[in-house]
DNA sequence: CTCAAATGTTTTGTTTATCGAATATTTAGT
DNA sequence: ACTAAATATTCGATAAACAAAACATTTGAG
């Protein structure tokens, strides 16, 4: 078998996975995906506009808007006009908003810091290094054409029913 | 700076190419993610039933029976009433189907495995015991808690405008 | 200063996604 | 034959997504 074939299904595998545990603690916290993405983005951001918080999360402004008025309305997120630029809107978590982020997200990353930690100190150094090499290949931004990442069985089924 | 989370910080960016180029090809084949997502699997997949196909993309079947009604008027799919299990509907990429799927994710690929083979050989089966490594960390299958991933700056930003 | 352009956000309208529950049909077990 | 399980679709409701338009504010050119 080809290796970089290994690779995309290894690739395919911990994509899964990372998906499935973003369903679950969405689940857990009573939030859709999207609106977990966006709390997720101002946890590590916030203070921040409307507009850069749509492009932290890649999504249109619109959209970040109609997500933000859910979150208002559950009471996880505050709106403050700017002061100084009063075009500005100033989105943060609120009490309760840092409290849910504080619960199920720290223990996910405790559990791959933990996985991580019991690997030999060499071992640690070569994931970060691969994972490096994995960055830049995917790294679409330098590349002429932007492709895509599809990865899973090679073998095309045979046609009929199974 | 904790190993761990350099690893965190550079799946953070794996995961973010991924979703980019997704993105990306959404766009030049005229499908929503979700409409491409359900391509993919049929492409590896097809023919196969309603419910088999759900599970592969981990939502509904009650979604995906949705999904598949845009995509078979969009003639991309078919759908066929099993022969010796009448409860069953396989369904199975139309000529088109194959066609579309046959453009970008066919370059998305061989980007990926172009810089891949560019890579000396023992930096390949690097990467690859790498992600084995990496994809068992993530596996929330083997573990008690569902833990999450959920990476990007550490550090919590000042409050106040910036 | 004044008005046009630029910037930032929200609103509007439409399509799609998503799920749980209800429904219909078929198959399988006893 | 009857009932339970399996399979797919439909229905109803909410959320997400985007583009285009509307709106408010700021900036810049003269």
């Amino acid at each position: 078998m080809e290796k970089s074939q290994e690779a995309l299904v290894l690739l395919r595998q911990i994509f899964r996975s990372a998906d499935m545990q973003e369903k679950e603690i969405s689940r857990s916290t009573g939030l859709t995906l999207p609106q977990l993405m966006t709390m997720q983005a101002l946890r590590h951001t916030a203070p921040i506009t409307t507009g850069e918080l749509a492009k932290e999360v890649s999504i249109t402004q619109a959209t970040v808007t109609s997500i933000l008025d859910r979150l208002e309305k559950k009471g996880l997120v505050t709106r403050e006009r700017g002061l100084e630029d009063k075009r500005k809107v100033w989105i943060n978590l609120s009490t309760e908003g840092w409290e849910l982020m504080k619960g199920a997200p720290t223990t996910q990353q405790d559990m791959f810091t933990r996985r991580f930690d019991d690997l030999q100190s060499w071992e640690q150094s070569m994931v970060i290094a691969a994972l490096e090499r994995v960055a830049f290949m995917l790294d679409a931004q330098h590349l002429d054409a932007a492709p895509m990442l599809d990865v899973g069985q090679i073998d095309r089924a045979e046609v009929g029913n199974k």
